[in-house]
DNA sequence: CTAATAGTGTCTATTAGACAGTATGTT
DNA sequence: AACATACTGTCTAATAGACACTATTAG
């Protein structure tokens, strides 16, 4: 090999040959969750909540007629937080929204088209915020989601739709809690979107315990009890009040609103406090 | 546009255009973290330990003469983990490394030739297990760090050069952790590596607190006290005894040997305990 | 004996879990 | 009145922080 020596790199870079390397296309999936009311079962009681993922039927091949995570190219001139925030902006036409990189997924035949590897992202919305029209070919999908420490069995329900998945988790290594995940059963979920749902779920869940993540699915005023179905719905689990209050009580900043006229004692309307 | 119909996605994949998006180069950085020993000051003293990171120097452009982290192409038929590990085993003949994704970062001047997207991964090595001398150009740096909520300054230290570097913390939103990092100084970094390193540093950090990682890093055996000052360097402060061996103590076991003549009372050696 | 680290006992403050109770609306 | 949820008080168990103490070695 002849090696051309240069002396700046300027004069290098005039030189270089981008195409000297494999290039590959990137690709941006995105987790848009929310969360969605149930219906009432009966005037006293609450709305059930339900933790929910937007999906979108693929109309072309490949997995024709399956549904996905929104998703797409990265171009050539956009970050993929750009790219994502733009596939976000089209799917649900907000923006400012939370979006945070959950991982890259990099398997050599996870699209079988060609190498792809994908970026995930989540991102959470306060779907009180939707305006628009979901487009003809979207549809928000309640989870219910069983978790131990062997595997994730998913339940989506569009209402028209039930789609069932289920993911194994193996343990990686004994010095962390890391687990190679592998999906064991999937009819309905393109390319290898249960494993985006799933570690999303994973760092959502994580983060409810010590972060504020959660407000950012919250309309502007609730009850503690809305707040807390919402962390008992992520979470998998009943919650004890008192522990609940405590809990969230620094985050929270009572108003002088109520929510009425529910069959019940009405409850005190909350906001997030602005530290 | 007049769109082919296709009728399964066989025959959809046999007319599939691979250069129909655009495409882009992929790199992998790899944090390769370990703990180093440094000289006794007086024969009782123990020795001081540091967090330590390997770092190669460039020999071409761009930033020709600069410190980076190891990194490489990721190949057309390699997952970027595969790539990773090739990389590392490169530099350090190890193989069966702990090994973590961290972040893939995609600005799109990150690298002055063009376009190029890196996943980094953060490695956790014992350095007892190095066998052969690293490479002419690979060092390792100690690492003192400080950090606040603003900010990180870091000065790494490999006993002939010492390189500074500053990433300040923006707070993307107030509801959570997360932060926009920024590179406020550096001088003798290549690429964004600066940004890599905090997030390798503060991943580590975190995991410390509710994993057993920190083991990746450790001989066999070692004395409690070993483990404790392997903490405390990484988090950047002192621990109080008690309560460290409080929270270690059904993470190792006690073994029948001894670590004698340092001028003090001899300290029992123990080992990870594998549950 | 001295310096230095090894290792433990224990008090206290804080936090988490559990349960039981009171409060207040709608029908 | 009955039901359903809102909200609080308090006991207990577990955990974390702090300090002081004892133990043991080489020199």
């Amino acid at each position: 090999m002849n090696k051309k020596v240069y002396n700046s790199e300027e004069e290098f870079l005039k030189d270089y040959n981008p195409n000297e390397y494999d290039r590959l296309s990137l690709t941006t999936d995105i987790l848009i969750f929310s969360i969605s009311d149930g219906k009432k079962e009966s005037y006293r009681k609450l709305n059930e909540k339900y933790f929910s993922v937007l999906l979108v039927k693929r109309d072309d091949y490949p997995f024709k007629d399956k549904w996905c995570l929104p998703g797409g190219f990265v171009g050539i001139d956009e970050t993929i937080e750009q790219a994502a925030t733009r596939i976000l902006k089209k799917e649900t036409n907000l923006s400012n929204i939370y979006i945070e990189q959950l991982y890259t997924f990099s398997d050599i035949d996870r699209d079988p088209r060609m190498r792809v590897v994908s970026t995930s992202y989540m991102s959470l919305i306060d779907k009180n915020l939707l305006t628009n029209k979901l487009s003809s070919n979207a549809s928000w999908f309640n989870m219910e989601i069983k978790e131990d420490d062997k595997q994730f069995k998913v339940i989506l329900d569009n209402g028209e739709e039930k789609l069932l998945f289920e993911v194994k988790k193996e343990l990686r290594e004994k010095t962390t809690d890391r687990y190679n995940y592998i999906v064991t059963k999937n009819e309905s979920l393109a390319f290898d979107h249960p494993l985006v749902i799933v570690s999303g779920i994973s760092r959502l869940k994580n983060k409810l315990e010590y972060t504020d993540i959660v407000f950012n699915m919250m309309p502007k005023y609730f009850t503690l009890g809305e707040l807390q179905q919402v962390y008992e719905v992520i979470l998998g689990k009943k919650l004890l009040d008192p522990a609940f209050r405590r809990m969230i009580a620094d985050k929270v900043e009572k108003t002088d609103k109520q929510k009425k006229g529910e069959g019940h004692r009405p409850s005190i309307l909350y906001k997030y406090k602005n530290k």
